[in-house]
DNA sequence: TTGTAAGCGTTATCAA
DNA sequence: TTGATAACGCTTACAA
């Protein structure tokens, strides 16, 4: 049976309930109410006889509106952007959208490749989660001319939505920790600062705390995410000058954290024992790495769903100054900031 | 300026280039050769100057082909999955198809909104990540008409093309190397078997490695994901009783080790020492949980890629009986199955 | 309360 | 080598 299973259009169904397919498409349309019981019951009979379902395509072209809402993601690898992702996809359902995921790998070329695609799709607007982007791909977006709102980061002198964490404020979260913890030498570890806003309002926010205790040290590193040896490097040369008092590091974001955790642990140094450590970002394996990682967690799905939820408001026409909306983060702690 | 920025049709640039949208259609299908050279390039210029990109909407509704492919995924927080959605992705890339990635959270009525969505799409094929969905959630998906390939695991009495690891090799492999290290009582822990047909050929193969040795002890035993009670009293009674042989674990996938980890982590028996401990699925970091965590890798972004290639020959009209193509996977050892 | 017809942006058919 | 024109499946005036 079941041949080639040629999809029914509305004609078919139109056909079926001898009716013309102006009634059955204020059916679907929910103008029920001036259809007569009987044709409503018609209709209703053979579209379940038909087992149809309308185009979507069909619809989108006709009306202007795909209902589509392009996500730009720089590296899905990363469990931060997979958290934001399944807060966006709840708002879209919830919304009535659908969802085009395009994950760039953080290459200029793909990137490009799906902004083509998602204007060929005629997406009524897009959500960039810029964590891990590099500033080139990111700086590219700017020609987008749809909605867009950031998730994360901004864009330096480009005036767009951004949501994301209260970065001053959970910097100094996580400061005020580790001195209360008795930490008295911190390093704060991050990817190079460029002009990347997050990574800036962190440190920002760190040392405004250390200023606040003169006695205390107080100190930074840039590294990038795949550079081993200059990692091991800056963490040696920080332990071996200040292995007397009690030291920490403070890593600005999760893949640095893991990054961190893995020369560590080729140096032989012990979290929570010979250094304490804090990262920004919740790991999943943070309870099962030595004592444990002292980590600081950022409401992911919450930050996913309020961005989708601001791309709508400025596709129904919200004109007004583009804003930016920050949540708390929260600190968990574990071993490896425990006091002595 | 750049007011309302109404999207140019092809029309427009008909139009502009002062010709029929035949043509300029032609243009865009790659048949340029019938066109004079001077036509050619004013449908260029025009092409460029409005920033025209045809509307895939249009074109798939004219075409009756939508080049889009459905991605049913039914846990997205599960690393497994992102690596696999990665390779598909970059065969959707080299083959021209786009991607529209369903997450249906295990849930029937999530996976069945996203089939809803799909089929009003017109997608043309679909694959299924089924690591980790629910027998009912999967089987579910039998209703499907479209060209469809099923990752990782099989729906019983459904045929089906299937793209997965060769489970019995890769647990012949895990098997021998404990044994090789010297652990003389493996318990092998699983999720509920059911009919899950990868569990199933792991576990037999398995039992055949042991029941070569008939003076080991092997034993097996069941538990869901989110039970860590019954997790502890499994691997507690397990110890007691072999604590005086030299024991390990050989967990079924990854998202169990991550259990089994913090099982034992909470219980305080050191994988390594007290216990081997094997798991199939590389995790990021299992180099980072105490002396690091031995796991059997799969090749999940070929895996993906093969999947994806697999339903394009289905789509494009391949006809012959359902394939089952597997793959091997590879021992990382680390120091939680080291020799004494 | 119902139906006819035009049109959304493409491609395919056919004629020039 | 070109270009009208008719679909594709749907929504929406407008008419009845």
């Amino acid at each position: 049976m079941n041949r080639k299973a040629a999809r029914a259009t509305i004609s078919d169904v139109a056909k079926t309930a001898k009716t013309g397919k102006t009634s059955v498409s204020r059916y679907l349309n929910g103008e029920q109410h001036v259809l007569s019981t009987d044709l409503r019951l018609r209709i209703k009979t053979a579209i379940e006889a038909l087992n149809y379902r309308p185009s979507q395509m069909a619809r989108s072209l006709k009306r202007g509106r795909t209902k589509l809402i392009g996500l730009i993601i720089a590296d899905i690898t990363n469990p931060y952007s997979v958290d934001v992702m399944c807060g966006i996809e709840a708002a879209c359902r919830a919304r009535g959208f659908t969802l085009l995921i395009c994950n760039t790998n953080n290459k200029v070329d793909q990137e490009q490749y799906y902004l083509n695609l998602l204007s060929s799709y005629q997406v009524e607007g897009i959500v960039v989660n810029a964590v891990g982007m590099h500033e080139e791909v990111l700086n590219h977006l700017q020609q987008t001319l749809l909605p867009m709102v950031l998730i994360d980061r901004k864009i330096p002198d480009f005036n767009c939505d951004v949501v994301g964490l209260n970065n001053s404020e959970a910097a100094q979260l996580a400061t005020g920790h580790l001195l209360d913890q008795g930490y008295r030498s911190l390093l704060f570890v991050t990817e190079p600062l460029g002009l990347v806003n997050t990574r800036n309002e962190r440190l920002n926010a760190f040392n405004t705390v250390m200023k606040r205790h003169p006695a205390y040290h107080a100190e930074q590193a840039e590294v990038t995410l795949n550079d081993p040896a200059t990692l091991d490097k800056i963490l040696t040369d920080f332990y071996q000058r200040h292995r007397t008092e009690r030291c920490a590091l403070l890593v600005v974001n999760g893949a640095l954290t893991l990054q961190v955790a893995r020369s560590m642990k080729r140096l032989g140094l012990i979290w929570g024992e010979q250094m304490g450590l804090l990262g920004f970002d919740e790991l999943e394996w943070a309870e099962l790495a030595g004592v444990g990682i002292t980590t600081l967690k950022q409401p992911t799905w919450q930050i996913g769903y309020s961005a989708l939820e601001q791309v709508i408001r400025r596709i129904d026409g919200d004109n007004t100054p583009a804003k930016e909306q920050v949540y708390s983060g929260e600190l968990i702690v574990r071993g490896s900031t425990r006091k002595e």
